[in-house]
RNA sequence: GACAGUGUAGUUCAACGGUAGAGCAGGGGAUUGUCUAUCCUCAAGUUGCGGGUUCGAAUCCCGUCAUUGUCGCCA
């Protein structure tokens, strides 16, 4: 027998109580007279004993042989400490060990196995086992499987079943670059990775499920970022015979539920904002609302003609940082404004407006306007003494999009995105399409499925192409804390209705046909209405426990290259497994 | 594809263009209750790689590779 008690768990309560552990060694402190080493499992640290008026001479000269790291197996009493750590659960015992077992020997670790954690992610994931020991990464792990336990337990109790969908599947153009897979039974044939099960979740509703979900890898081919990983995961869910208020209810149960579950959070009801809102309010259609800081026009009568910067610009608009005023010096505010300058944001100045505690006003733009009409902004803003006003001007959509990088910086700095606290809203009507400029067509802003609303079926049908731009769809983001954590939408179920979008994405009958015939044969034979969403399963992880980054949520996950670093992957095949798929590698010039 | 940062001992980081050094890890020793033990001591280097400038390069320049973050991209 390997172990009678785990690491963690032996108390006052065993005193006396002869036992056997298994485990790692976390370190050894050697006081000549006694040695102390701490072995460790999943469940936690206890202190080994090997005492020179105790133990036997061998035991104890074997004992001074164990490195970091080596698994061993150990018998031994379980005895009250001398001297007690009531920094740790086991603290008040010790093992006094009679027998010691090395099950295997290790080499010297290259990075230790502590909280902290110091190295680079690279080493880390080359070493993933030796990371993964960690309890900081284990716990990521063990949060997740409970969140993934929790979701799979609320959703079948509301009569949702869990479907596998295939991973083989057919590419299509649409959207995410796909990862593909050679077929070898049906040469120069590729099947793809799914990017989601999508139209799968949809012919289930034609089947007759009803709801649906599932907790299922997905892949897009793109390139990644803290946040991205080639392969990830969703909580994919559909439902038939729903509205979309009765969608947006569900999942908010469900995620109040896995708040409250994992965290003992209890999330008020969520706010609903529209995306044109959204957008105007925070320039982001993913709005941090834990703080406020929303954005202020300035309009034609706040800006009297004379600096041109201004007077040439579709929009001027900014933000009022509270208190800010005394804590930006000249040099503080040049080097935020080289900040917005790189090419990352890109905007061409930054102006400000001092509200100082005296109650002056200074502005890098007073030669241009007077104090009266600097306080007239102050006032707008609704800036106190102390205040300080950050303002842009140029383009339109671009300086929404520059205020909003702004707004979300001076939110850090000024300690505003408390990663404990949680700020959950819907985010509604989103565009149905949007024009793309490169290749003068229209996108589907969420996917071609998407309904538009029902008023605007008819403008839909009808319209002309500032219409069209025009048109709102029932989709739907869930975001938290600025963090896009899923998103739906109501499906169309009219073969009509769908071919007029697909005519709007610029699909031929033919192209349509040949994509997605499949979908629209299954709605021949009576599709319901229906509509779903899907959750991002690993962010929502690194979200609920105050993470940027959804690496630490994942056990295996790849670098910023899409390569697996333990492993190494991807790497290159055999000849011989090329032949077979009849492939041939054409490196471009230079590789 | 673009921008920025990083690359030095196993690891985390220092080092004005002038002898590459420290903490942790590792080896050896001391140590009568440690708990990230402590103290003494030893060993450890293609400064990512390739060029260039210079009397002299970890340091400056060019290229390249790796890595991190971001933009583009991600319906």
């Amino acid at each position: 027998m390997y172990r009678t008690h785990n690491c963690g768990e032996l108390r006052m309560e065993h005193l006396g109580t002869e036992v056997v552990l298994s485990g790692w060694v976390q370190g050894s402190r050697d006081l000549g007279f006694m040695m102390y080493t701490d072995l460790r499992d999943r469940y936690g640290l206890t202190q080994l004993l090997f005492n020179e008026q105790i133990t036997d001479k061998d035991l104890f000269e074997q004992a001074r042989t164990l490195g970091r790291e080596f698994v061993i197996r150990v018998e031994g009493t379980v005895i009250e400490r001398q001297s007690k750590n009531p920094n740790m659960p086991t603290g008040d015992i010790e093992i006094q060990v009679s027998k010691l077992e090395i099950l295997n020997a290790s080499k010297v670790p290259p990075m230790l196995i502590e909280d902290e954690i110091d190295e680079g992610d690279d080493i880390r994931m080359k070493y993933r086992y030796l990371d993964l020991r960690r309890k900081p990464v284990q716990q990521n792990l063990f949060f997740r499987s409970k969140l993934a336990i929790a979701t799979r337990a609320y959703l079948a109790d509301q009569d949702f079943i869990e479907v596998e969908t295939p991973v083989l599947i057919k590419s299509t153009p649409e959207g995410a670059r796909d990862f593909v897979v050679p077929s070898r039974m049906n040469k120069g044939q590729f099947y793809a990775l799914p990017q989601s099960p999508q139209t799968f979740k949809q012919i289930l509703m034609v089947a007759g499920f009803d709801k649906y979900f599932q907790i299922v890898k997905c892949f897009r081919d793109e390139d990644l970022r803290a946040d991205r990983q080639p392969e990830f995961t969703q909580i994919d869910c559909e439902m038939s015979f729903v509205t979309q208020e009765q969608v947006l209810e569900t999942f908010e149960g469900l995620t109040r539920h896995l708040f409250k579950k994992l965290k003992n959070v209890d999330l008020p009801k969520f706010p609903r904002m529209t995306y044109d809102e959204a957008m105007s309010k925070y320039g982001s259609d993913k709005p941090d609302i834990r703080f406020g800081m929303e954005f202020v026009e300035l309009g034609k009568e706040e800006l009297p003609e004379g600096f041109v910067v201004f007077d040439n610009a579709e929009l001027v608009v900014g933000i009022c940082a509270e208190g800010q005023a005394a804590e930006y010096s000249n040099k503080d505010i040049k080097k935020l404004t080289e900040w917005m300058q790189r090419p990352q944001i890109g905007a061409k100045g930054l102006v400000y407006v001092k509200y100082n505690a005296d109650g002056s006003v200074k502005s890098s733009v007073g030669k241009f306007y007077n104090d009266e009409v600097l306080k007239g902004w102050l006032e707008k803003f609704g800036a106190k003494p102390g205040d300080m006003l950050l303002i842009l001007s140029g383009e339109e959509e671009k300086t929404r999009k520059q205020l909003n990088e702004l707004r979300l910086e001076m939110g850090n700095r000024m300690g505003l995105r408390n990663p404990e606290e949680f700020k959950p809203l819907w985010v509604v009507d989103f565009p149905l399409l949007e024009w793309d400029e490169e290749s003068e067509r229209f996108h589907a802003m969420h996917h071609p499925f998407t309904s538009p609303k029902a008023h605007d079926v008819e403008r839909m049908l009808n319209g002309d192409h500032e219409t069209m731009k025009a048109l709102r769809a029932d989709a739907y983001d869930m975001v938290i804390n600025g963090v896009e954590i899923g998103g739906g939408s109501i499906r169309i179920h009219d073969r009509e209705l769908q071919s007029r979008n697909f005519d709007l994405l610029g699909f031929t009958k033919e192209e349509a046909q040949a994509q997605f015939g499949f979908l629209l044969g299954a709605f021949e034979y009576g599709a319901p209405p229906h509509g779903g969403l899907a959750f991002g399963f690993d962010r929502l992880c690194a979200v609920m426990c105050g993470q940027n980054s959804i690496r630490d949520f994942i056990a295996f996950p790849k670098n910023n290259q899409g390569r697996d670093m333990m492993i190494e992957a991807p790497s290159p095949i055999h000849d011989e497994q090329l032949e077979e798929l009849c492939l041939k590698i054409n490196l471009p010039e230079g590789d």
